[in-house]
RNA sequence: GCGCCUGUAGCUCAGCUGGAUAGAGCAACGGACUUCUAAUCCGUGGGCCGAGAGUUCGAAUCCCUCCAGGCGCACCA
């Protein structure tokens, strides 16, 4: 609809310019818009205000010119107004607007999807946490993002890979492997004294003495070195299949799982390095090696490989996103924890190193949540093993609940989760509300089936019965929704999505109390039928993509 | 000290990349179940968009300066 329309007024600008009216200008990019006063029309256009400028003309009249010379052989318009300093207010006919609905029903599920991306290939890289520990709460919303963000750009036309990047070489795990080796002599009586720096979690307890039940007590004689490597393979391994399992459960997916050790096979990460010095973006200063990351515009170059020879996690970090490009993305999508918001600059430094443009990586923040009970604050901390898992919190709350509750802010926005209303089956709790809506239109065509009344296809009815405010605002809002999935994936923002479902599920309620569908006007019930169907159809695809279920009955 | 993010109704937050009279939910108050599900609806009140200057036809949105909060500023990840 809204292309439409950009197009004809497109053409409208060529041919004033072509008559003169205007002066040769290169059109900028106009805006239409939804005005928020439903009396302005069903969009409106500044295209003559941002025209005035450059034609050095009073907006008012450019807009009588454009309008003037509209054409519209289809007819789409009712009225077009000149209105304020300068805006076009176009109404569109009712006819077109029924015209959504008959599209809605036969495009289905795949209403709302557009070519955006047009088959380009997308990498979102998500969650990412080592494998030193369950998930816990603040995993859970990068997840859900990342999730939700994937699955919006699959229904924009690109083609997109889930990965998780498995930390799994560095000091991080060399602390797993020793947390476990220390609980497994004390499991055998020795006293320890557990280190602050060790993960003191009940889950490490569990493996030193699955470890200990399986292969007794050999290890006390061995290598230490060698033991804590061993160790922190099997605590790797057992805590990343319960992170699998927990995502699972969560709806989470992946297609690839990236190891970090996989970097440094046939030495990639020294190879890489090499090259990049033969480029000039490695120096050495005698005792460390630097990447001249402010070549690009950060603050201070920074440390590849350390004085004792060991590489840093920044220098594994460049090798993964160049190997993320070999693998054919047109456009790679980080997420991460706000906390980690001073990394970036120098990451975008490194892969313009390679040859890539800035924008070739996008990376999205997520800000940390703040995990309530009733209002209270609950502490957290991975290594001190106090922490709500995200198992717990799927357990007290739900799928559904939790996704959803992620969803209902920006990415960049502190979010306040509060364990007691997320569980709530109040009108607190947002999710209800949508899903109460699909559980309600469900129910109607239940009702009707009931009574004989099948749901007739588009072509039997009579639209025009359509005529309640309700019934055309909900078609309205429906017409719209393929316009806010665009522009939700053009700005990579999830969240728009449950603002548009919290919309439509209201205006329909709003009906549902004002108006029966089904009814002894057959004709009437018929047409209504298919409108509630068409409402259906629409939330349960924006659940879809939320990953979130659109339950029949409540 | 430097950098990034945030500051909008009592609370939690939107505001479509500069548009018209700034919105929603919760909370408060008053109404609606003989009905296709009241997990719903209808109505009322509530604002110096942190402050100040600037850019232009037009600013919550962009620039600058402050103020407040959060997060970073490693040869950790």
């Amino acid at each position: 609809m809204k292309n439409q329309l950009a197009s004809i007024i497109a053409e409208a600008v060529l041919t004033c310019v072509q008559k003169g009216l205007l002066p040769e200008v290169q059109l900028p990019p106009i805006e239409i818009e939804v005005p928020a006063n439903p009396e302005h029309g069903d969009y409106a256009c500044n295209a003559a205000m941002v025209l005035a400028s450059l034609a050095k003309q009073n907006p008012r009249k450019i807009a009588q010119a454009i309008a003037d010379n509209l054409s519209d052989p289809e007819k789409l318009l009712e009225k077009v107004d000149i209105a304020g300093p300068g805006f076009l207010n176009f109404r569109i006919r009712d006819e077109f607007w029924r015209k959504i609905l008959q599209d809605i029903h036969e495009q289905k599920e795949a209403y709302g999807r557009v070519n955006l991306g047009q088959g380009k290939k997308v990498q979102v890289e998500f969650v990412s946490a080592n494998p030193t520990g369950p998930l816990h709460i603040g995993h859970a919303r990068g997840a859900v993002v990342g999730d939700v963000l994937s699955n919006l750009l699959e229904a924009t036309g690109y083609r997109v890979s889930r990965e998780y990047y498995i930390n799994d070489a560095g000091n991080q795990m060399n602390n797993l492997g020793k947390s476990v080796l220390y609980r497994y002599r004390e499991l055998q009586g020795e006293a320890i004294d557990f280190p602050d720096n060790c993960y003191q979690g009940d889950y490490i307890k569990d493996i030193a003495a699955d470890i200990l039940r399986r292969e007794g007590k050999r290890y006390l004689a061995e290598n230490e070195d060698e033991t804590v490597a061993a160790f922190n393979a099997v605590a790797g391994s057992v805590i990343l299949e319960g992170i699998k399992e927990d995502l699972r459960d969560f709806g989470v997916v992946f297609d690839c799982y990236f190891s970090e050790k996989e970097l440094y096979q046939e030495d990639g990460v020294n190879r890489l390095l090499d090259a990049l010095k033969d480029q000039g973006f490695i120096y050495s200063d005698g005792e460390t090696l630097w990447f001249r990351t402010t070549a690009y515009g950060d603050e201070k170059d920074r440390v590849v490989i350390r004085k004792n020879g060991d590489p840093t996690y920044f220098a594994a970090d460049i090798a993964y996103h160049q190997n993320k490009f070999f693998r054919g993305f047109d456009l790679l999508i980080d997420i991460w924890g706000a906390d980690h918001h001073g990394y970036m600059p120098r990451l975008w430094a490194a892969i313009q190193a390679l040859g890539h443009e800035r924008n070739d990586l996008k990376i999205i923040l997520v800000q940390l949540v703040n995990l309530l009970r009733a209002g209270e604050p609950v502490a957290m901390s991975t290594r001190s093993g106090e922490f709500v898992t995200l198992r717990e919190v799927l357990d007290e709350v739900g799928r559904d609940a939790a996704r959803y509750n992620f969803l209902m802010r920006r990415s960049d926005s502190h979010l306040d989760f509060d364990l007691e209303v997320a569980k709530k089956q109040t009108n607190e709790n947002p999710v209800f509300y949508v899903q109460y809506a699909h559980a309600r239109i469900c129910s109607i065509l239940r009702t009707a089936q009931e009574r004989g009344l099948a749901l007739p296809a588009f072509d039997r009815i009579d639209a025009s019965l359509l005529g309640e405010p309700e019934e055309k605002a909900l078609i309205k809002m429906m017409a719209r929704y393929p316009e806010m999935i665009e522009g939700a994936a053009r700005a990579l923002e999830v969240h728009r999505i449950t603002f548009y479902l919290n919309d439509l599920a209201g205006i329909f309620h709003s009906y549902y109390n004002k108006n029966k569908v089904v009814t002894d006007d057959a004709a009437l019930s018929g047409a209504r039928l298919v409108l509630v169907e068409g409402v259906r159809i629409v939330l349960a695809n924006a659940l879809g993509i939320l990953g979130v279920g659109a339950p029949e009955k409540m």
